[in-house]
DNA sequence: CTGAAAGCGCTTACAG
DNA sequence: CTGAAAGCGCTTACAG
């Protein structure tokens, strides 16, 4: 350095004197191969203007000396990363995990990588961040979990900047945007059948937080289904959790205490049923002797409770599969955005049996 | 397109007219300062060798026009990319979560972004692929997560591409690397205290499998420790189990079998103890009246099980923090590495009680 | 089907 | 303290 300034990133520190094998850059393969660079950025493009002999010759070369080309450079001349971006506000771990291994399975190979992006859904500078975010690292695309899936705002903004999208949300969206439904209103809806073909007639819900579009497929299907076999819940069965552990267990506490007592209650995550197991529990009340209990996640959580819980299986990786094939999958354009739609199944484990009497 | 070639990553679909802001460069902010493009990169990179006033100009100028330097551009000249590597194999879903909240706590803002790299510990091309990944998108630095973290070949691997890396495990690693440690053998004491100080002697103990480093640690932790307070763990009182909720249950079905019966166990980590819950509610033994059980991580599920569980807590987060900053920060050559040691703490509820008689 | 020139937005190496 | 030139490894826009 000529004029010995600070070096905010500085040279690998030369505690070791181990090689680094040189990277051959596109100029190596076109040197050996003896064709333009062009030549062997159409191939690496997957260009048809390429004579079929040049093309394998130069395949071959490729291969031969390991060269991979440089996302960097390819996306700075494209304007355009190789990243993609999950962004997400709160779900549980395991949810996070799963989507990401199910994206991963695609991207893996594809030289594209995954970013990741949580961030705080009550901030006041969540769309600015995001925004920026997909800006600053010209991302290919974004992975958008629920609830933050369902902001407007958020939606405007990536269309704003030409951010291609993968929604993951329990309805469709409007416009014209690629998406990942969960047919939660279904998956409830099984778990009523269930309940009521349990015998079950005296039933509680415990829902999630009303601002949240799954809180109100999950309770509709729900409410409807056992509609569909004659039972009808009255208002008081109805409790709002937040889906969390602690709203589980004030929200069975209420419903516990009503007479009669409930013989079943829906909880609508498995988060808030292990609270009401705390709850039952304290209460002496015996899972499922005397209270039925279901939740929805099949959370790692589900099978460990005493006794294992009987909930909804959804398929998060699979999800996380789609969002990544939605995102790298060019759409030709005219064609609207595919949805893909995958419904959840009831998993019946030990937490539910006929009521008493 | 002259020659209307197949468009791999073709312009953004046209199904909308909002305008895409254009981004300001390093040009333009020279140009409206009146100032070359070095001079901007100095600023951008803290270079001391500019005048006072002439950077606080550029800067407001940066931040009127709401300038942020490209980090493709910068990555291809600096011949290094943004990007930090989170790089696991199998830990439970929160941990991983954990990590990736504490290291983009300190992320956040820097510039740099993290990109998750889930691979397979058993699988024959590991090291190959973490390189692969490493090399490709010359990464600023790597997270590596245990058990991963405990291995020799990546660490040389890494070390012969010059890609600095923060290990996190449960041991100091040999050479000269940065790393965060977590004192589980102090922990695994503290367990053993705490249970020898509610009187129990006939303590039964389920490791986690024998190629973790940190099975040992805990192992060994726990069976000094009890024996400073005089009692010694007869081998058929240790069982090897994997970490594994299974491997839990059928550990405690050993240990309960046996005459006497111990009044206490430790699992490992919580996944296990959960397996002992299972058991012990089969046989219809009261936790903790009957059998006092501790775990180790305080998982989600810890705190949910039914009577909550006695365990320890991993700073997780602060240790994703910690690896962040040694990545961040610049270590003066000849100085060497960082180690930072975390030790994890009991967390004491109801599992655990003196044993009867 | 192929290539030479210019450019993506930055930094390095050199010069003053 | 500041700048002009060359270069990082690719692609685009043109030309043939």
């Amino acid at each position: 350095m000529a004029d010995r300034e600070k070096q905010p990133l500085p040279a690998p520190s030369n505690r070791t004197d181990l090689p680094v094998p040189v990277k051959a850059t596109i100029n190596d393969i076109a040197r050996l191969a003896g064709v333009s660079k062009k030549t062997v950025s159409r191939i690496i493009n997957e260009s048809p203007l390429v004579r079929e002999g040049t093309r394998d010759k130069v395949l071959a070369l490729m291969r031969q000396v390991g060269y991979v080309p440089d996302p960097q450079a390819r996306g700075l001349a494209f304007r355009r990363s190789f990243l993609i971006g999950l962004v997400y506000d709160n779900p549980h771990a395991q949810y996070i995990v799963d989507i990401q291994n199910g994206a991963l399975d695609v991207l893996r190979g594809s030289g594209f990588e995954l970013v990741v992006h949580p961030c705080d859904g009550r901030s006041a500078n969540l769309v600015d961040g995001i925004l920026r975010f997909a800006r600053q690292q010209k991302l290919h695309g974004v992975i958008l979990l629920p609830p933050l899936s369902e902001s407007p705002a958020i939606a405007d903004a990536m269309r704003s900047i030409h951010c291609r999208c993968a929604f993951i949300a329990s309805i469709r969206l409007d416009g014209d945007v690629s998406m990942i439904v969960s047919n939660e209103r279904a998956a409830a809806a099984e778990v009523a059948d269930h309940l009521a073909s349990l015998g079950h007639s005296e039933i509680g819900l415990i829902t999630g937080p009303s601002d949240h579009r799954s809180s109100h497929e999950r309770r509709a299907g729900f409410v409807d289904a056992l509609a569909r076999h004659g039972i009808v819940l009255a208002p008081e069965r109805i409790v709002e959790g937040s889906y969390t552990f602690e709203s589980g267990v004030t929200g069975a506490e209420v419903l516990l205490s009503q007479i009669p007592r409930p013989s079943a209650i829906f909880a609508c995550n498995d988060e808030m049923a292990a609270g009401a197991y705390r709850t039952a529990h304290r209460r002496d009340l015996k899972i499922p002797g005397q209270i039925a209990i279901v939740g929805y996640d099949d959370s790692p959580l589900a099978a460990r409770l005493c006794p294992p819980l009987t909930t909804v299986r959804v398929a998060t990786r699979d999800i996380g599969r789609h969002a990544a094939v939605l995102l790298l999958d060019e759409l030709p354009s005219g064609v609207s955005a595919p949805t893909i739609v995958v419904t959840p199944r009831l998993v019946t484990r030990e937490s539910c049996r006929p009521p008493i009497g």
